[in-house]
DNA sequence: ATCACCCGGGG
DNA sequence: GTGTACGGGTGAT
């Protein structure tokens, strides 16, 4: 049998690791698999007593190496065939360690990812097995030029009906087919041309947000017992729906709807398809050992740890469960060098021409590698004398170990340079993958739970950037040129010199690499609404490509109305090609007046009520918010039509107002219609002024301007 | 003025 | 399952 690998998971009930291969047909292999975690610390002979009495696993001392020490000691070994009497022992084990002086070691990789680890194959290799569980594998995860065959992708839509308070199927699309008619024929018509057509992924939007399971709810519902959308019946097991913390922000992860033998993807709940297409998720996938289905909802966290978990099996090193390591004492000195982050220089807000942006590509996770920057490598005793200094920081890291972090950011930014040289749009996308991974493994060295980072490592990472930016802000004023503006990794450098030899100089004399974004014809950077002074993050400007560039203003902002969203691209293009600081201000004067029809018509009242529309995210329940934020009056809004809203998910309102003052219009509301418009003119006022403060339009002025017919 | 709360990043 | 720290903005009080 042999075939590529479509799917990897964990069958808890048969205690198997199931593989999807994808060949001349495809189809399903299950495997027995002997998996094993660690336990160590003190206590250890009470606890192998207790767990001899436990039938169906080995219990044997060994001598391993575990992170972040890298040191061996002699750890309990408990082995078993029966997953999930393994995986009881260690929920067991974790919840009893708490003050037993126990750790546990291997007990969070998943197994279908260790399986594959120690088999040395990896999602969407090609494989043989002989015999019903030998396996072979010619591929190697390091090549670049891997293929696959095609996939067939199916695009499925569902649409419902309510009545009486009843659900059910109204009618589906497959691909560009509407199926309608009765519930029955639909279900089982998804179902037929889902096998007819051997669909591999199933592409949804929605899908996870109930909508998948629904469909089987209804097909037992009517006794369909043939209904699938899987190549196998049922669906994967799976946790519940939600709310959790990530990128300091509330997010909602709905249930996820995992089917066998075909990849469901819920385009609306996974970020990486978004960015990086089944391209980008392939590439992550191999990398990170985690099955496609379930890469597809995960963030670029879980991937970089994934990774290093790999990277970890390979060298035989255990993995700490928790890691129970607090940071080094530091005294209130270092505290504060510590505590700073990337480099910064602050523009003078205002119009500029002829302006380079410059950034070095991938700075940190460059960094991370070429200092080998990882919890293990931190402050080793081998290196006390000659290890690699940080600067201003009195840490230093180790010349002799490659650290698990390097080697893995290392891997990632060598494939990602070698796919930059490809001509192609599946590399093109396979690059961006990695560059989002790349971007996330220096703030991942900083979060409290990654097992291979640490505060000292972000720090040190940071001290690190500034260090190089400083260098080539020295180098530009060498080659006549004045440093506008820098933040993190990027410069803007005004002058006559010579851009090619300021790189040249600059990779040179840092070792890193440094891109040219491109010159601006003229660039406006915008200041701090507060205090006036520049503002490090909020600019617009245009490449000589033609190329708008625009960060941090109203138009790049997820909360911002549609009709918010136009005035601001009404003056932008009205500014573009301007050649001198008069031409702007003409160009600028004639956005406003561009921008006065739309006004007019907000405020006839007759503006269309979906380009009103502001989404916000909420970061709590409706009873969990203090105070009467606008977020709290349209969570009350809903919840008066009996609608309640999860944390973490996205509410659509239009802002109204009654005699008590601002009111929330939710989404579907009768009254839609009736939007404040004075309070939209302010919007679009303010938005325009943002843009053009630095020449003296105030809110006020813009005001005027816009609404003095 | 202060507090509570939301958004961004790259291409 | 799970990226940080922080600049920057808005609306209510």
């Amino acid at each position: 049998m042999e075939g590529y690998i479509l799917d990897a998971y964990t069958d808890l009930r048969k205690n198997k690791i199931v593989l999807w291969l994808k060949g001349a047909k495809t189809v399903s292999v299950e495997f027995n698999y002997m998996s094993s975690l660690y336990i160590g610390g003190y206590g250890l002979e009470e606890a192998e007593r207790r767990l001899s009495a436990i039938n169906g696993i080995d219990l044997v001392f060994e001598n391993v190496r575990t992170a972040p020490s890298m040191k061996s000691s002699v750890l309990l070994r408990v082995s078993s065939r029966n997953l999930s009497l393994l995986r009881r022992i260690a929920e067991g084990l974790q919840t009893s360690k708490s003050g037993s002086g126990l750790s546990l070691y291997d007990v969070d990789i998943p197994y279908e990812q260790r399986f594959m680890a120690e088999n040395g194959i990896f999602p969407f290799a090609h494989i043989s097995v002989r015999h019903g569980s030998e396996i072979s594998c010619e591929e190697s995860v390091d090549d670049i030029s891997y293929e696959f065959p095609p996939l067939n992708t199916c695009h499925l839509g569902i649409s419902f009906r309510e009545s009486e308070g009843a659900v059910s199927v109204a009618s589906a699309t497959v691909d560009d087919e509407t199926i309608s008619g009765d519930e029955e024929h639909v279900l089982m018509e998804i179902s037929r041309r889902l096998n007819a057509s051997e669909s591999d992924v199933i592409i949804t939007h929605g899908g996870d947000s109930g909508k998948i399971n629904e469909l089987y709810s209804r097909a037992r519902r009517l006794g369909l017992g043939s209904f699938t959308l899987g190549r196998a019946g049922g669906l994967q097991s799976t946790y519940r729906s939600k709310s959790y913390s990530s990128y300091g922000r509330v997010l909602y992860k709905p249930s996820p709807a995992l089917l066998m033998g075909r990849i469901h993807i819920d385009a609306e709940n996974s970020f990486l398809y978004d960015e990086s297409g089944m391209d980008g998720l392939v590439e992550v996938s191999r990398l990170s050992l985690i099955p496609l289905q379930r890469m597809a909802r995960v963030s670029p966290g879980t991937a970089i740890s994934g990774m290093e978990n790999v990277e970890a099996m390979k060298r035989r090193i255990a993995v700490p469960y928790r890691k129970n390591r607090s940071e080094d004492f530091k005294n209130a000195a270092d505290l504060v060098v510590a505590d700073r982050g990337g480099f910064i220089y602050t523009p003078q807000p205002g119009f500029n021409t002829d302006v380079y942006g410059v950034d070095f590509s991938s700075l940190y996770p460059s960094i991370m590698e070429k200092w080998n920057i990882s919890v293990e490598t931190l402050n080793c005793g081998c290196c006390r004398q000659d290890g690699i200094r940080v600067p201003e920081l009195n840490y230093h890291f180790c010349r002799k170990y490659r650290g698990i972090v390097p080697a893995v950011v290392g891997r990632l930014i060598s494939r990602r340079r070698r796919y930059r040289t490809v001509d192609d749009p599946a590399a093109a996308n396979r690059s961006k993958a990695l560059k989002w991974v790349l971007v996330t493994s220096f703030g991942y060295t900083g979060y409290r739970n990654a097992k291979f980072g640490s505060i000292e490592c972000h720090e040190a990472i940071n001290a690190f950037g500034r260090e190089i930016l400083l260098t080539a802000s020295e180098i530009a004023g060498r080659m006549k040129f004045r440093v506008l503006h820098g933040i993190v990794d990027s410069l803007w450098l005004k002058g006559e010199g010579d851009i090619d030899e300021f790189v040249k100089s600059v990779e040179l004399e840092t070792g890193l690499p440094i891109d040219i974004e491109g010159r601006y014809r003229w660039i406006v950077f915008l200041n701090n609404k507060g205090n006036g002074e520049g503002s490090l993050n909020r600019y617009y400007g245009e490449l000589e490509n033609g190329k708008m560039k625009v960060r941090g203003i109203e138009i790049r902002r997820s909360d911002t109305p549609e009709v918010v969203r136009f005035a601001q691209r009404i003056l932008l293009e009205k500014l573009r090609g301007s050649s001198s600081s008069d031409d702007f201000m003409r160009r600028a004067m004639e956005g406003i007046t561009a921008v006065r029809e739309i006004v007019r018509s907000v405020k006839q009242g007759d503006y269309p009520a979906e380009e009103m529309l502001i989404t916000k995210r909420t970061s709590q329940r409706v009873e969990e918010y203090a105070g009467n934020s606008e977020q709290k009056k349209i969570l009350v809004e809903l919840g008066k039509r009996g609608i309640t809203v999860n944390a973490g998910e996205a509410v659509r309102y239009v802002s109204g107002r009654n005699s008590s003052g601002r009111t929330a219009i939710p989404e579907h509301a009768a009254d839609i219609g009736n939007y404040d418009a004075s309070h939209y003119v302010s919007l679009i006022a303010r938005s325009i002024s943002t843009m053009l403060y630095p020449f003296g339009l105030t809110e006020k002025k813009v005001r005027l301007l816009l609404t003095h017919f």
